[in-house]
DNA sequence: AGTTCAGTGATGCGT
DNA sequence: ACGCATCGCTGAACT
């Protein structure tokens, strides 16, 4: 009963047993495992990005015998190793962090930029993250009324509208004239309908370059 | 120029550069980088289980000297190695699929066989996946009235709510008569308060084992 | 610790 | 393909 701390990769024909907020048993066979040493714990199959099974950092790791165990609050999985192919430690693991761009932030940031053009009125203020009791709206523009923003990176879909109604629900709790938008680079058909249904406008948007207004009425898709 | 198809984990000091969708750079540093056979890429740090850049399966791979370089659709990522430190390619990787249990789907055939209990009267039929323009409700019963549930297998929260409501919107639409639910383990505040404001309700379920039923106005978190 | 939300989300299932 | 919903989501930020 060893205790293991060093981050490896091991290779090996084995199974896996899962417990914990869900269960799992892993038939035998050969799986990438590996162990960083904060704890985190993945086991790979032959293909796809995510790992069949695998524990969060701050997992603790012990051997008895021939078997693996990872323990973190109550989520166990035990690995019983039948054949190592290939095992490693890996010295001096880099922990830099990576700085990602054109986030939903950086499109926000485009957005204010071009807010008036955008909601086509004059804005004197823009909040972000303004705090209601159903969650943050992500931007809010003050004009002759209030502009309540749903800002997504991608396409927006029936949930993005949701989110964004829930938002002016407050506002009319409240009894403030607001208008209600979505601004995405896209939106799926139902979501654009549900927009519409519900009175609110999408307006098209992009990342770092050209920014296009548009009411539902007047959008194809 | 060299084509890459078989899976290998590289272990190098490298710097890497993404762009796609979004983009980032990586400073040069000791990385691990897994590479399947579908073509799926991960590049992960000393910490954390998500990889810092990867890309997803259909990924083509090419060598230009010291450069690997991954491609799919309009993404790219570019490796720069410097120095090999370990290097292995893996033979019969296996591709077994998991089995988990615990599921959301789990969690739903445990409601139908108490639905009866849970909501309180008789119920003639229930009916799963009920297709609305809205989206597909989890479980519909069929009693006096109509049940609409919710189904969460772990904590319900603020999103749950709103996507029982956009359901619900419908029902009113074609003026059925309907209850509301959300049935889940756990509820957040904010998505109970939400709750009771639209007079919708909450029964606390377990997975495998007992159901108990509660209205919003009887349960306390 | 609890809650909310973004994510290059990914993945599966339907149309 | 697109649309939609789940995920043992993870991770981060804020309370």
């Amino acid at each position: 009963m060893i205790r293991i701390d060093r981050p490896f990769i091991l290779y090996a024909y084995c199974s896996i047993r899962y417990s914990g907020r869900a269960k799992s048993d892993l038939v035998p066979g050969n799986y990438l495992i590996i162990r960083k040493g904060d704890g985190a714990l993945m086991i790979h199959g032959a293909d796809k990005m995510v790992p069949l099974n695998y524990q969060p950092p701050g997992a603790v790791m012990i051997r008895k015998g021939n078997k693996l165990i990872s323990k973190r609050k109550d989520e166990t999985i035990e690995i019983t190793i039948r054949l190592i192919l290939h095992l490693a430690e890996l010295h001096l693991w880099s922990s830099n962090k990576i700085k990602i761009s054109m986030t939903e932030d950086d499109l926000r940031n485009e957005i204010v930029k071009r807010i008036e053009k955008l909601v086509g009125e004059p804005i004197t203020e823009t909040i972000k993250e303004f705090i209601t009791p159903y969650g943050n709206v992500d931007l809010l523009a003050v004009g002759s009324r209030y502009h309540v923003i749903e800002i997504k990176r991608g396409k927006a879909n029936m949930a993005s509208c949701t989110q964004l109604m829930r938002y002016l629900a407050y506002f009319k709790e409240i009894k403030q004239e607001t208008t209600g938008w979505i601004m995405s680079p896209a939106i799926t058909a139902g979501a654009f309908d549900l927009l519409q249904k519900n009175d609110l406008r999408w307006a098209q948007v992009h990342h770092a370059t050209s920014c296009k207004a548009e009411t539902p009425r007047g959008a194809s898709s």
